[in-house]
DNA sequence: GTGAGACTTGAAGTGGGCTTTAAGTCAAGG
DNA sequence: CCTTGACTTAAAGCCCACTTCAAGTCTCAC
């Protein structure tokens, strides 16, 4: 059996599958139809169902993840090429991700390495609280350099 | 002035005053009143809503972040035992989440580097599609020895 | 003391990411 | 054939994380 039925893919998957139907509504994954008018899915929406689904667990919005697979060919297995391309464009995305959380981390643990803990006197944790009124918007917790420009939108 | 407006903290916290008001009604955030029943912020509540921002950007709900800030004093600067409470609590959550990204992003470069790229032959990137028919759900992009145990809820 | 603008509340609205419901159609074992 | 269970659709509903609205109150520079 080469193809899954919605049922069997969901059960593999580990997802439900109205999820399966959203998912191919939005386009991040294909099926093809049976003369009855039936979902019949490739092996490889498996894959897709992974990685679309590790992608949101960390932050990342179906629509990141749509544009990411939509760059992979739609007819036929992936090639090298393809999946370097993907991995090429996520890259920065995913490291940036990364830097988040471990700056995060870091942070909670610098806060109690560094043996001031008032949280309004420390310089490292406080670099902005007192001391620069100029220019709006968050600081730390963000990569270097790093200020929004707009309001805050929430990264869905 | 050592207590900020709504208005204040909105700007400098780079988040709207709507957001402020909803982190406050679900306990992220604590406000003091004037006579006039308006709201007035300490300097450290600029340190949580950085917090709560970075933790939401990575994957981590508001529930979640709800729980580790109410490991801090209510109504006292939290000390160094406070903050190293905390942090202990977190890091675990936060390590998986960062194992997770790295897992997804060295996955992608890890299918262009290994040469097969089919992507339903390589036993790297393939370990359950055509191999253990036993036990349902995912598998491939999670941290080893993770198997989901209930129908994949979404982490908000 | 007064006007502009920042603040107050509760309720309703929005968008993302699905799930549920209703009313049916298809697939396959007995 | 017929039943049972998996499948189909569109539409409505739900939870989260806010935003917007309406109608009114407070603050403060002048």
């Amino acid at each position: 059996m080469t193809q899954l039925t919605i049922g069997q893919l969901a059960e593999r998957a580990g997802v439900a599958t109205s999820a399966i139907r959203f998912y191919e509504s939005r386009g991040l994954i294909r099926a093809v139809r049976t003369t009855g008018n039936q979902r019949r899915f490739e092996q490889a929406m498996l894959r897709r169902i992974a990685f679309i689904r590790t992608a949101q667990r960390v932050g990342l919005s179906l629509d990141e993840v749509a544009d990411a697979l939509a760059t992979l060919p739609a007819h036929r297995t992936p090639t090298k090429a393809d999946w370097s391309r993907l991995s090429r464009a996520w890259r920065p995305r995913l490291d940036e991700q990364i830097e988040r959380l471990e700056r995060l981390r870091d942070k909670l643990d610098g806060c109690i390495g560094c043996g001031c803990l008032s949280l309004r006197t420390c310089a490292l944790n406080n670099p902005d609280d007192e001391v620069a009124p100029r220019g709006p918007g968050p600081v730390f917790l963000e990569p270097t350099g790093v200020r929004r420009a707009t309001p805050a939108r929430r990264t869905p």
